[in-house]
DNA sequence: AGTATTTGCCTAAAGATTTTAGGCAAATTA
DNA sequence: TAATTTGCCTAAAATCTTTAGGCAAATACT
């Protein structure tokens, strides 16, 4: 039985195809192993252990929604950057479930660093570049589009939202006008 | 060996715990068997499998959730209401992160339905009774509100607000503001 | 080309978790 | 006290994780 060509790389792309075939909680580094016909031990001179997977999938797809970020975000400003960015993370979660809850996993602190978490935090932070907002209103603004974002696309994901009048679509643009008609007119601290 | 006097309940409440000690995904039939000092095989009397137990410490929490809610909605109205409401979730995860991580568990349509999800809908709607908006904006809002809660307290519980200058409590403040001002004046279709 | 070395996937094996089946003794009921 | 139910047990199979050591294919060197 020749060699079928493991790397990291190729292990990490494919386990995160079968995160979204199959949920981030299912990726087992034995199903991986199935996947590549290739006994489970051969993947462990690739792979540290399970975490190690797991955290490299994570990284992964926080890289991916970083790049279609800067993409999205290229020439646009104002309520055109945040809903160009909001999108960019909906539909990614749409269609990448698996890489979108792999995103969300806890990263241990160097993890996180050497992840584009920094990355998404000044694409949120360009995107209030077209609003007046001093610090520190600019970092609550920050985390509030950091959670509408998130918690938004996870309910929407789980289904949170589901059996509903207005489709969800909807709610999403009028979201987004509310939010940029709030970071207009900040309310200052009072 | 006498009997230690297992039931569904007693292990879904120490599986609650365990979950609020070592982590959602860390709770595990064997692990629960441990802190009984029980063999494995006995709990699967009090419990279908691996599956259910987890299901069943998402609806405990959903249920915990909704109790305090109800408890803080209580004699409340419009911004007071809204702080007492956003407040319980987020202090609700600070104190129990396993039992908040379990609550954001995909439940099967079955469960769901089952669950205390209903009571979370109706509370965030009861509050959007001291603002003044009309379907299908309240939908909108409900769901702006669910995006905002869960999403803040979800990434503020993953390190996500870290190394931060503003602390979390003060932006949480800020975006609570933010919000009661959107409400009352949440601008119309466009 | 021929040899040496590294590399990649394998077999083997141990430990853990999940789950089912069937047994015996303690608790409950008659 | 006898009969029945109930609760925890032992046994065992299936799956997953992880480590150790082996052999052959790919790569590098003379």
């Amino acid at each position: 039985m020749g060699r079928v060509g493991l790397s990291t790389e190729r292990l990490v792309r494919a386990g995160a195809e079968l995160a979204d075939e199959v949920g981030f909680d299912q990726v087992t580094v034995s199903a991986l192993a199935r996947r590549f016909d290739v006994k489970v031990a051969s993947l462990y001179s690739h792979v540290k252990n399970s975490d190690d997977l797991r955290t490299r999938i994570a990284l992964l797809a926080l890289a991916e929604l970083a790049d279609r970020g800067d993409v999205a975000l290229a020439g646009r400003a104002g309520k055109d950057a945040l809903t160009a960015l909001a999108d960019v993370y909906r539909d990614y979660a749409r269609e990448h479930p698996g890489r979108y809850a792999a995103a969300q996993l806890r990263l241990d602190p160097e993890a996180a660093a050497a992840s584009a978490g920094g990355r998404h935090a000044r694409m949120t932070r360009a995107i209030l570049r077209g609003y007046d907002l001093a610090e520190p209103d600019q970092t609550h603004a920050v985390r509030l589009l950091g959670s509408v974002f998130h918690g938004y696309v996870s309910l929407e994901l789980g289904g949170g939202f589901s059996h509903s009048a207005p489709d969800t679509q909807e709610t999403w643009t009028r979201i987004l006008d509310a939010l940029d008609v709030l970071l207009r007119n900040w309310p200052p601290e009072r």
